[in-house]
DNA sequence: CCAAAAGTGTTAGTCATACACCCATGC
DNA sequence: GCATGGGTGTATGACTAACACTTTTGG
């Protein structure tokens, strides 16, 4: 059988080129339609979905393998991406049983001592630009698509769990820097932002102090154009100044030597 | 040779019993005479010092891993200990070059290739209180003790890194969340909550605007004692409430399920 | 011209900062 | 008794939250 084959040769690869032990997994979110999403995978010939990951080349850095495996997922190369917390539970199988998760994985027995033994896996979330993400599936799944945040099912593993401890970290960001850029299109007017806003917040928020916030900033640049087409008055269009957009982050961003 | 044969075990033992790729790394803060100190190990046979550190064995969580190293080094075992980040970087030899540190650490050739290789390693960081540490070696370092952290030596790989970010850390923490349990006396003056306060943060505090902040968190019991022996006015003795302490630090803190 | 959304400014309230006075203790 | 630090209260400023009016657009 390919797959089986396949899924061999995988294993050596895995067992010669990568960390053992450590991986990573990627809580990637985009925004669309008034809706944060999430990128999920289908595990082959299941029902089931999980976060995509990946693995630690040898001589990798670990931010720049969290960074191949976005581009591999989302084939995005430039894109905001945070460490945000590492998992390392030895029962990371909360929401069905240890037995239950590697039938539903189906993979020969070889194959689950080797792929799916305990690791210790880094969190990493990313924010994109939606349109421009084509989700690509791996070699074990089958189906790579965005799901609103408020109807993630119940995911492999203890991804549900990263999904919420990123999720909290996104918005304690939000609360003391600007986010935003990467997760619009280029052009964009202030309630756009500030839908990005409330949707990431989960509430809603005065209109006018957040117009005031935000360009108090000093990140937006307000351009001549406005957008028409909307039933109502035309709103202006606004840019991220790159330059201050990336001070500002730097200014106040944990980790930066 | 004694040391040689106890390292073959140990690599062995390494091997078998513990993760691969995957280390803990502790920054263990304490505070004793107005300073904020920070526990160090020195290489066996050489000048150079680093993090207390520790390994993942196979059926145990990485948060009982880092429990585990720290009750090693300082035979304590309830203390604050919390996650801070992930290190990963391939060259995590900033300070001497990779061969110097090689040098440095004089182990013979191939316990190099399995002690020294390329590890990622999770950085925690915990709050202690010094009077109750008893700084243990391990066996690859022969003397254990507190360094003030603003006067750290250049120490081996990154821990020169891991520090201050572990400080970065702990300071925002500082500003969103109490801190002070296990890292003072059971009791203790408003006064010296200041000073640990001002030692973390590398700078003065208004004493008055201190005060009302710390009773305004609602987790102080102000006793009937106080401080005599002073020079000066007796201050109040205070002790944490330790439920209140507790709820407060679970409210605000980023990692509740 | 009307409904609905967008632009803008003003006020109130809350929180952090700055500061002043009195009191107790050991020398 | 006096120098020094500790206990307590009040005024001020800055930032956030609450809110109102006018303007513009498509239908």
């Amino acid at each position: 059988m390919e797959y089986k084959k396949e899924l061999q040769r995988l294993i050596a690869e895995f067992k010669t080129n990568y960390l053992s032990s450590v991986s990573i997994d990627l809580v990637i979110f985009g925004f669309h339609d008034g809706q944060l999403k999430v990128l999920l995978l289908r595990w082959k010939g299941t029902d089931d979905w999980c976060l995509p990951g990946g693995r630690i080349l040898h001589e990798e850095n670990l931010d720049e393998a969290a960074y191949r495996s976005l581009r591999e997922r989302t084939g995005l190369s430039e894109i905001f991406l945070q460490q945000f917390h590492t998992f390392g539970d030895v029962m990371r199988y909360k929401n069905f049983s240890k037995q239950e998760t590697l039938l539903k994985l189906g993979l020969p027995d070889e194959a689950q001592r080797e792929l799916v033994s305990r690791d210790v896996s880094v969190g990493y979330y990313a924010l994109v630009e939606f349109a421009e993400v084509t989700p690509t599936p791996d070699f074990f799944t089958e189906e790579c698509r965005w799901w609103d945040v408020d109807q993630i099912p119940l995911l492999l593993f203890d991804h549900n769990d990263m999904i919420t401890i990123a999720l909290k970290t996104l918005r304690r960001q939000l609360s003391y820097q600007p986010i935003g850029y990467k997760l619009l299109p280029e052009k964009f007017t202030m309630p756009d932002l500030q839908q990005l806003y409330e949707t990431i917040l989960g509430q809603e928020l005065d209109r006018r102090n957040f117009q005031k916030r935000m360009l108090g900033y000093n990140i937006l640049e307000r351009l001549e154009e406005r957008k028409f087409g909307g039933a109502h008055k035309a709103p202006y269009l606004y840019r991220f100044d790159k330059e201050k957009y990336e001070k500002a982050l730097a200014n106040e961003s944990l980790f930066v030597g």
